[in-house]
DNA sequence: CTATACTATGTAAGCGCTTTCAGAAAACGC
DNA sequence: GCGTTTTCTGAAAGCGCTTACATAGTATAG
């Protein structure tokens, strides 16, 4: 059915070329000069032969795998499309593979031996994803040193992880400042995201931040859990609507909250951005559809993926990587803050018009 | 900064348990029974020495990678993310790892040798996506009998590949039925994909098959090209509208093309779904949260990721794989085709209030 | 023209595993 | 109890490369 009818290897090509293997290995890897016209010989014979180097005895010989890992809680999500795009570019450019791996799956209990799917046995450095492996695997490769860079997270104190985030405070302060400077508003509820979720946190200080700097005096009741999913944001703004507590406006953790919030305000009676402004943090690609659309902070979360590959190249070729990298934030005006009621955006972007 | 201090291998294993490595190895794999006290002995020295094997020498030995690869012709758009969540959750459950390559990137003008990066020599089998790869390569790849499956694409007729997409002409015709004998339309614009989309060809088919199944006439100038995106989409209907053609209802060919036709529509002054409903394809997460919201076909995008592992695996098993799995599509009926006013999407989800 | 220094290539030693083969030990049959 | 089968284990041969190291052959210097 299937015979795997045996592939050339450099042998073949050798004796094709009339040359020594380790000759036909300096051709491929340009690794020492070949003469010109032993080298032309040598790439005859593997065009001719089809010949393609196996990977792993290259990486066998060499230690060295070519190859990084993405470690990830799950895949999905409006935010990984984007990271995985920033990283496959860069990591291709950086002429690494890329080996990709989910961890919330129940692991095979069946699993014979502690198969670990990635790590120093099969890549030359690891990127991950906030949530996907604990931090007794990460003071494990941190102990021997093996290139690991974070993404949306910030290394355990105790171990000097690189990492690559964006400024979820300053991004938060901004569009929570642009809702009190621009529209007046000073009842401003903060839905917080997920339990021990980092960027919630930075959120929750620039909302903060921002009431602090405009004089606002903090009130707790006004902040709440989102969840960072619309179903738990709807029920925490019914909440909020129920106990009577008044706000004029609500920034929801992200823009899946901020979803919800529209929903049960428009549910509930209310008007936005009349009577209550929303705003979210993401820019998903959703935030423009929503009606009405989405005021956001715009965080660049492809060039997350990039900058996180370069770090860890860096570390790999035995650079110093940055302990930090914070990627800049903008806000993006649309109409949930009652800035516009028309639909700039629409229009701008079809500029074949 | 880096010295990639040794780890420990199998020898050190086998030295560590008192047995030869090939016990090890034995221990590992459990391809051969060992006495239990010897295999606690082993296991006991693999956890203390944290030992994991290094898998280029896996591979090489065993001439298999247990890898899959994933080839793509960029990261990106809402297909991709549901896609590759089923293909990395099935092939984790099968065993094997991913690896993912877009080929959309210029090639590396400098590449030393035609270093392929994904194929026979890094993988057990390819997972193609439509448009990553010529002709050429997947005639080369069937040649020799290499496990491969195609991925929203048929095989070329010459060669067999199995391949795995969705019923997209049902699923089409079933839409455009809906159209015609709910909501009475009889004049019913079709906006086609790209040029040689084999996804857009199928769905036409289904238009029209619906349309001569109602004993409606086709009619030539009721088809453009809406690009499956918004923005040709837009420049279509406006083109339409301009030239005067009358109808009634527009069938966009993906839920992008949808969009673009409502924004297009509303400008001119339209109502959506009264004036004309419109309908589209896929069952992007937008489709919701547009208003009105999309009245569309749900594809399965996650099962045929799924499925295609599937079918991979058994070619690598040396198994029989179906020629050509259709996976079912079915019509999600919400505003834009004229159906309800009501937002019934939103509140029935929300089993929680 | 000889002594020295490069250059281009070949030789061969691994890289860390899997797997065949064979042998030792234990279990079995009668 | 002895021959036979069955189990378990070890020795060793590769898997297909990279990379010292060695060696011819050629260029350079004096």
């Amino acid at each position: 059915m299937y015979p795997k009818k045996q592939q050339p290897t450099i042998s073949d090509v050798a004796q094709k070329a009339g040359v020594s293997i380790a000759t036909v290995s300096r051709v491929i890897n340009e690794t020492t000069p070949v003469t010109p016209e032993t080298m032309q010989r040598v790439r005859d014979a593997i065009k001719e032969l089809a010949y393609i180097p196996r990977a792993a005895a290259r990486i066998l010989a060499s230690n060295r795998t070519e190859t990084l890992g993405l470690l990830l809680p799950e895949i999905g999500g409006a935010f990984f499309s984007p990271l995985l795009r920033g990283i496959e570019a860069e990591a291709q450019m950086a002429g690494f593979d890329l080996l990709i791996h989910a961890t919330s799956h129940i692991p095979h209990a069946s699993t014979p031996v502690a198969h670990r799917p990635l790590g120093e046995h099969n890549t030359d450095g690891l990127l991950v994803f906030t949530q996907s492996i604990d931090e007794k695997e990460m003071s494990r490769l941190s102990a021997f040193n093996f290139p690991t860079v974070l993404l949306y997270q910030t290394s355990p104190s105790s171990l000097n992880i690189p990492s690559v985030t964006i400024e979820n405070k300053s991004g938060a302060k901004m569009i929570v400042e642009h809702l009190i400077q621009i529209h007046g508003r000073r009842r401003i509820v903060f839905l917080r995201g997920p339990e021990g979720n980092e960027d919630s946190e930075w959120r929750e200080r620039g909302y903060h931040e921002a009431l602090y700097a405009n004089r606002i005096p903090f009130n707790p009741s006004l902040v709440a859990k989102g969840g960072f999913n619309e179903e738990e944001a709807q029920i925490a703004v019914q909440k909020l609507l129920i106990e009577g507590v008044e706000f004029d406006a609500v920034f929801g953790g992200d823009d899946d909250t901020a979803s919800g919030v529209i929903s049960a305000l428009i549910h509930a009676g209310k008007r936005v951005p009349q009577d209550v402004a929303v705003v979210g943090f993401d820019d998903l690609p959703i935030a423009r559809y929503l009606r009405p659309a989405l005021t956001t902070v715009r965080a660049p979360i492809e060039q997350v993926g990039r900058e996180g590959v370069r770090q860890l190249v860096r570390l790999i070729r035995g650079q110093q990587a940055e302990t930090l990298v914070l990627l800049q934030t903008e806000i993006v005006i649309r109409e949930s803050c009652g800035c516009s009621t028309v639909q700039p955006q629409r229009l701008i972007q079809n500029k074949s018009l």
